[in-house]
This record gives structure tokens, C-alpha cells and sequence, in this order.
RNA sequence: CGGGGCGUAGCGCAGCCUGGUAGCGCGCCUGCCUUGGGAGCAGGAUGCCGGAGGUUCGAAUCCUCUCGCCCCGACCA
């Protein structure tokens, strides 16, 4: 392509309302647009990009056996209110009614389309396994679009899903995925972990996802260095850090108005470690206390894994339920629910003395209060492995992919059933597997840019060469330019030739920002002497080398 | 949905407090000049000051409502 024919609106200041480095990047080399809030526009050069991730996934998907399918984005009611998901998704499912008044809504995901296909179409065992994929569409009226490209109303995502008759081959299915997603991932030139993951609502009970470190990302995920555990903090199992046992024999302490953590462990000079944080919390009319250390954050998700959705409780609610206002509560004697984080289990530690402007020193877990032990802590920096010991870290992720076994969840109430080799009605096992291509893009700029602009990883580059004629008005520079164009084109390279009439520095500088891999320079006084310079976008690096050489020495 | 911030030319911003009819830089158009890191000179175009209502002789500026966008949080197949 002819850059002076190319619509590449580069931008040289950058849009304020950008605040990652892949959206500022995105919108300054012209990639992309924003139409509205989470709704963006793709410029030519981000659709190549696009086009180029999405022919790695094909390739991929057909590998394993895959076929591509299209499914419609507009879907009837009535398959989602099967499953129940019709109710259980709120506001987040765009709904809207055709003109006969038949409830509708947009496709945030393709699990009840496919499985309907399923039901209509597969009678046998003979018919399994199948696994059908599309590159399509997604729309989803998230509660807070942000991050450019990274979360948006409206995308497109690969997604497949997998049919099985049972559960050894929806694992043999699941690690071709995870298999193939590792291939797709390392191909787009991109650093990412598998991790386990919460299923959340798509349900089922196996679920992984595939991270992109990026400070970016909205995920943070466990990581271990020496045993390979890897996990997102929504489920991470994590030893915090052990502490003294004290000697402290059981005494009630005047803490006339300290009430948090942090004031009773300054007014004490006692560390938060030492403190047992008791809080309470509402789960469906029923009060139950959660105990945490007073160095560890409570995470909600496990604690809901283990009591329910729940909210916390009022002011006025502790005063009734307890009998002391918060910042005073404490484990003893409470008749209601309990559940203690482990890493409570020993020590001996200060609470609230359920007594106002008291704390309680020296109690002892079991002796002077029970509970139900579970990790209900965040996992943080410094933790131990909960497999082997060695230190956690934690690092910052953009979810590029997930894939779950979802089990029977959608094959029995849409009555996607297949008869085994005995004649048996059988529900057929499925699993279901997303990536999102522009999270790929977006991940990979985050990764890999510098102060001057993108560098694209070579395999998903929207040209793999740009060539720069940096003065137009010379004869020869534009001779050696378009015989150049001409060859490399031959030679299957896609090639972006710079022929705007504009001066050196605004080439260098939108060569840059746009970031095509390699660059190939030609300046007047080396033609002169029969060079050009071959230019690595990433190291900057030049080599200079003779015309003819040119084409055998640029490499895809 | 809760908290915060911002809407003035294509982009980045000033002006608003203290009301008097719109400004800067970049970009854009024309010409000259220039051609190895966003050149220079000369000339030019561009605004419902997000929208609606109100106060006032007069509103970008003050008041009320509303819409939009961004950030933090909640939520997130």
C-alpha cells in the first residue's frame, strides 16, 4: 500500500481522554477510532492488524479439528430463558423486541445458540465429538467501558465450543484448546500465563484463563516461580506470612475511640498482624461474621463461594445483631456464623472486646472462639505457595483468553442429548473457549512500545516493511523506492511505501508511532553510493546494504 | 450504580473566579522555500463555547436541569 493512499490519521499530541499506553498508541498512530463510550472504530491499519491475529486463530482452530460456523448476533428469548441465563444476566445483556412485540437480545456470548444447534442436529455418539468456532461479534453493555480497545461494549471474539460424549474426551478437547492457545498466544509474539481461574456464571467447575502481564490489565494472578502455580487472586490459595506466637495472657485494654486496625495497632504500638478484624456481613437475611487478620484484605468472591451473595452490614445492623458498635466487635461468644480465615488458626491475637472503647488481648483461636476455617484472604506479594512454600508474586494481567469445561450446564435444560452405544439418552458434555483478538492487539502494545511509538511483534504487524523515500523530489530516490515496492511485493512481503512529499523527520516519526517492524531508508547520499539502510523498528539498529542485496535481505 | 474530573476550532489547551460578544500552539488550505528525526517565511479558512431553561440591557463566564466522555470503586460470559 501507498501510504498517500492509506487513510493513516497519525495524531501528535495525544488525545486526552486516553490513559493506557495501547489506547494513547492505538489512537495516535491511527489505528483507531471512538464512536462512543466502549464502541470503537477500526482504521484500515488496525482492521490489517485484526486480520492478522484472526488468521492465526483459524489456522489454529482448524489444527485441532475446529470449524468455523457463523452464528446470528440477534438471538429469540426463549433459548436464553431455557437456561435461565435470561434472568440471571442483568443489565449487562443488551434486550430489545422485534416488530410483533417477541423479546430479544444481542449475543454477549454463544453458549444457548450453540448448544440449540447441538440439540437439533446431534442424535448419536457417532456424531461426537465436534467442535464448532466463530469469529464474530460480541455485544455486552458493560457497566464501565474503559482502557481504549480493552474493554468496550461491543467486539469481536473467537469463541468455540466443544461436544463430547463424555467427560475423558471433553478433556481431551480442552487441552487441544489449551494447547492451541498457547500456540496462538506465543505466535502473536505475546508474554502470558495460564492460570486457574473462577468459572463465575458461565459454570461449570474447570476453568483457565490466559493472561497477558500488563499493568494494563484489570486481573492480578497468583504466581509461583519455583512449583508453576498459577492463578487468578479470585481463587489464589496463599499462606500469608506466619507470625509470633505471644505469651499475652487474656486482659481487656482501654482503646478509648480506636476503632480501626490501624488506631488500635498505633495506640497499642502493636503490629496490624496481631489483630483478628471481624466483620460483618448480611447473606440472605442471615448475619455471619468474617474474620481476617488485620494485615490481610477480605476477598469477596471466596468468601461467596463459601456463604453466598452477601452485602455488608450497617451501622445500625451490627449495634442490633451484636450488640456493640462496629470497631468494637469481636470473635468471643458470638452465637451467629462464623468464618475465620486459616492463617488465623494459630498466634495469639487482639480484637474488639465486644465492649465499648475495649480491645481484647491474648485470645487464643479454638480456646476462645470457633469458627469455620477457609482461605478467605487476598492473596498479596510476599505470600507463600501454597504447594510448595516459596514466595507468591503477583502480577498485573489483561485476560487475552478463557476456556471452561462447562460440563452439562446448557446441554440438559436445551435438551442437547445424544444416545450412547447402549441406546442411553445421554447429555452431551460441552466446553466452551473465547479469545479476544483486539485484547490480543492491545496486549501486545502494551508490551512492546517504546517512547516513540508501537513495534509490533512481527507476526501480527499490519505490513511486515515500510519503506521510506526520505525526499520525494529526488529522481533516483523515488526510482530505487518503487522498484523496491515492486520486488518485495513480488516476493509475498507486505510492503508500506512512504511516498508522501513530506520532509525526513515526519516519516521517521509516523514510521515509528505505527511501528511496522522493518523499515527500509533511502536517503539520497547513500543511493548515491548504491545503499540503503535496513532499520529494526525495535533496536533501531540500521544496517547499511546495496540495492540489489535489498530484497534477499529482508526476511518475514 | 456510588465517588471524582472534564466538555471552548480536527488535536492539545487558555479565557470562566471578577459577565461586555472568542484566543494560543499544533494540524488544515494557498504560495515560496526546504528535504536524514514532527523545518522556515507570507497569506488564509475553521466555533450553536455539549444541550435546554433561567438571571441580566448583555452569558463561554452566574444559577438550575440535562446529555456526553474519562478516571477510581462496585460489577464483569
Amino acid at each position: 500500500m501507498r501510504f498517500s493512499k492509506m487513510f493513516i490519521p497519525t495524531l501528535r499530541e495525544v488525545p486526552a481522554d486516553a490513559e493506557a499506553v495501547s489506547h494513547k498508541l492505538m489512537l495516535r498512530a491511527g489505528y483507531v477510532r471512538q464512536l462512543a463510550a466502549g464502541l470503537y472504530i477500526f482504521l484500515p491499519l488496525g482492521w490489517r492488524a485484526l486480520d492478522k491475529i484472526n488468521a492465526i486463530l483459524k489456522e489454529e482452530m482448524d489444527a485441532i479439528g475446529s470449524q468455523e460456523i457463523s452464528m446470528p448476533i440477534l438471538h429469540p428469548a426463549e433459548v436464553w430463558q431455557q437456561t435461565g441465563r435470561w434472568n440471571a444476566i442483568g443489565d449487562e445483556m443488551f434486550r430489545l423486541k422485534d416488530r410483533t412485540g417477541r423479546e430479544m437480545c444481542l449475543g454477549m456470548t454463544h453458549e444457548e445458540i450453540m448448544t440449540w444447534l447441538a440439540s437439533r442436529e446431534i442424535r448419536s455418539y457417532r456424531d461426537l465429538p465436534q467442535i464448532w468456532y466463530q469469529i464474530q461479534t460480541k455485544l455486552r453493555d458493560e457497566a464501565r467501558p474503559k482502557s481504549g480497545v480493552l474493554r468496550t461494549r461491543e467486539f469481536i471474539m473467537k469463541d468455540s465450543y466443544s461436544f463430547d460424549a463424555d467427560e475423558e474426551s471433553l478433556e481431551k478437547n480442552y487441552q487441544l484448546h489449551a494447547n492451541a492457545y498457547h500456540k496462538i498466544f506465543s505466535r502473536c509474539g505475546l508474554k502470558f500465563y495460564q492460570v486457574e481461574s473462577d468459572p463465575g456464571m458461565m459454570g461449570g467447575a474447570v476453568s483457565h484463563e490466559f493472561m497477558a502481564p500488563s499493568p494494563a490489565g484489570e486481573d492480578e494472578v497468583a504466581l509461583c516461580d519455583k512449583c508453576g502455580y498459577a492463578a487468578n487472586v479470585e481463587l489464589a490459595k496463599s499462606i500469608p506470612s506466619k507470625i509470633k506466637t505471644e505469651d499475652w495472657e487474656f486482659e481487656e485494654v482501654h482503646t478509648p475511640d480506636k476503632r480501626t486496625v490501624q488506631e488500635v495497632s498505633n495506640f497499642l504500638k502493636i503490629k496490624p498482624e496481631y489483630f483478628v478484624k471481624s466483620i460483618l456481613v448480611i447473606a440472605d437475611q442471615t448475619p455471619v461474621l468474617a474474620l481476617m487478620r488485620g494485615d490481610q484484605e477480605l476477598h469477596e468472591k471466596k468468601l461467596t463461594k463459601i456463604i453466598g451473595s452477601h452485602r455488608p452490614a450497617q451501622k445500625t445492623e451490627v449495634k442490633e445483631i451484636l450488640g456493640v458498635e462496629a470497631g468494637f466487635i469481636g470473635p468471643m461468644n458470638q452465637k451467629i456464623r462464623i468464618i475465620a480465615d486459616s492463617c488465623l488458626k494459630e498466634g495469639v491475637y487482639i480484637s474488639g472486646a465486644n465492649k465499648q472503647h475495649y480491645h481484647a488481648k491474648g485470645i487464643k483461636p479454638e480456646k476462645d472462639f470457633k469458627a469455620e476455617w477457609h482461605d478467605i484472604h487476598l492473596a498479596k506479594n510476599g505470600d507463600k505457595c501454597s504447594r510448595c512454600g516459596a514466595e507468591l508474586r503477583i502480577e498485573r494481567c489483561i485476560e487475552i483468553g478463557n476456556i471452561f469445561k462447562l460440563g452439562t450446564k446448557y446441554s440438559v435444560p436445551l435438551k442437547a442429548i445424544f444416545l450412547d452405544e447402549k441406546g442411553e439418552e445421554k447429555p452431551i458434555i460441552m466446553g466452551s473457549y473465547g479469545i479476544g483478538p483486539a485484547r490480543i492487539a492491545a496486549a501486545a502494545i502494551e508490551q512492546n512500545n517504546d517512547k516513540d511509538g508501537i513495534i509490533w511483534p512481527k507476526s501480527i504487524a499490519p505490513f511486515d516493511v515500510e519503506i521510506l523515500p526520505l525526499n520525494m523530489n529526488d529522481s533516483k530516490t523515488v526510482e530505487v523506492a518503487e522498484r523496491l515496492y515492486k520486488d518485495l511485493r513480488e516476493k509475498g512481503i507486505e510492503v508500506l511505501l512512504d511516498d508522501r512529499d513530506e520532509r525526513a523527520g515526519v516519516k521517521f516519526k509516523d514510521a515509528d508511532l505505527i511501528g511496522i517492524p522493518t523499515q527500509i531508508i533511502l536517503g539520497e547520499k547513500n543511493l548515491k553510493e548504491g545503499f540503503v539502510e535496513i532499520k529494526d523498528r525495535r533496536t533501531k539498529e540500521a544496517v547499511k546494504v546495496g540495492v540489489e542485496e535489498v530484497v534477499d535481505r529482508v526476511s518475514v
